[in-house]
DNA sequence: GGCTTCATGTTAGTCACTAACATTTCTGAA
DNA sequence: TTCAGAAATGTTAGTGACTAACATGAAGCC
């Protein structure tokens, strides 16, 4: 994503324009009067746009916070790490180089959002349900290698779990990079790097 | 739970005959025709009951398959293990320690539920902030022992997820049983135990 | 058998979406 | 510049998950 601190980008086209006036408004009503008590409607309706136009830009109301374009980053990563590492340990790599390779000037932006999700149980909720796309990619391309499918399962699922709890606790406090924060967490389920 | 393979149970009250009434109707329909197809009108009806008899016993439909009254249990688990134990393995033992507990007969009738939320993927998001609560509590226990609370999030956390993903695996195929289930899936986490 | 309490029904409304169709705004080529 | 086709938006109407307020019926208790 090319957002900045506060959630706007530079518009090319006016559909840009639009979804970055969406975002923005969306960001500002979540933080002030948080998730559950801010309507679809209303976002649209600071953004200056109908509510019909906000389903347009986003499938659902929690996509404009949990959409994100990582997800192929990772499974990439993952794919990457050599094929004769186990399962578990291919997905803790994997995810760690993932996540080093991220820019900082992009951080403050991802921390706005994902305190916004940390917050609200529900978002939990959909945070994981989109996780789960990710968790199959990864079981895929492990089970591709070799692994049997239900260790595959186990380790993809808590290693994004932890990715994910690391990624809350981040968001939450005010400082630390995103990279030591992942790494921190990572080191939490993997005792020996072998 | 009391239910028995079918989501029956003996009734003693009206309250508990509906509730059986609406388990029965609500498994039934969901297995025929998927969760989303489903709709809670329905259900009340095949139960001979109204919509708002339905949200009266369950908050929301996905609480008619995810009303567990196993969290306690884990949580008192993982309360029992030594406190010497770091984090990680504490939750690891004490979520192995609590599914041993469970009563074999009980099993058919949470394959049936799990595997339904197991092919579903807002259940899987339903699933995942449920067990929010539990692993809330046990990041409780383990920093109320001395735990860094970052890192009891990552564990429990993790942990967490690696049950679940064995949960899903195990009911998706049809033979063995739970706790031996839950155990592969936590052996794939846990390599060494000391 | 009357009285209280609990389970249920009724009605009306909010909010997240979806579908079908109409209208405006861009954009690129003549 | 102009004008057609595409892209973005608006309008209307509806479904399904819930919620609140109020009314009614049936259970259990004395």
């Amino acid at each position: 994503m090319t957002t900045s601190p506060d959630g706007s980008f530079r518009p090319r086209s006016k559909r840009e324009r639009t979804l970055a006036a969406l975002i923005g408004a969306g960001l500002d009503l979540f933080e002030r009067q948080g998730y559950e008590a801010t309507t679809a409607a209303q976002i649209a309706r600071t953004a200056g746009v109908t509510e019909m136009t906000f389903f347009r830009h986003f499938p659902t109301k929690a996509h404009l916070l949990l959409d994100d374009p990582y997800d192929p980053v990772l499974i990439a990563a993952v794919a990457a790490r050599p094929r004769a590492e186990r399962p578990f340990l291919r997905a803790v790599n994997g995810v760690r180089a993932a996540w080093r390779a991220l820019p900082e000037p992009e951080e403050p932006a991802i921390r706005r959002r994902v305190r916004i999700v940390a917050r609200t149980p529900s978002l939990r909720g959909e945070m994981w349900r989109s996780t789960g796309e990710t968790e199959r990619s990864i079981v895929e391309q492990l089970v591709a290698d070799g692994a049997a499918p239900e260790a595959a399962r186990v380790a993809a699922a808590s290693v994004l779990a932890a990715l994910v709890a690391g990624l809350y606790s981040w968001a939450e406090r005010d400082t630390g990079t995103l990279t030591d924060a992942i790494d921190d967490a990572l080191d939490v389920i993997d005792v020996r790097h072998d």
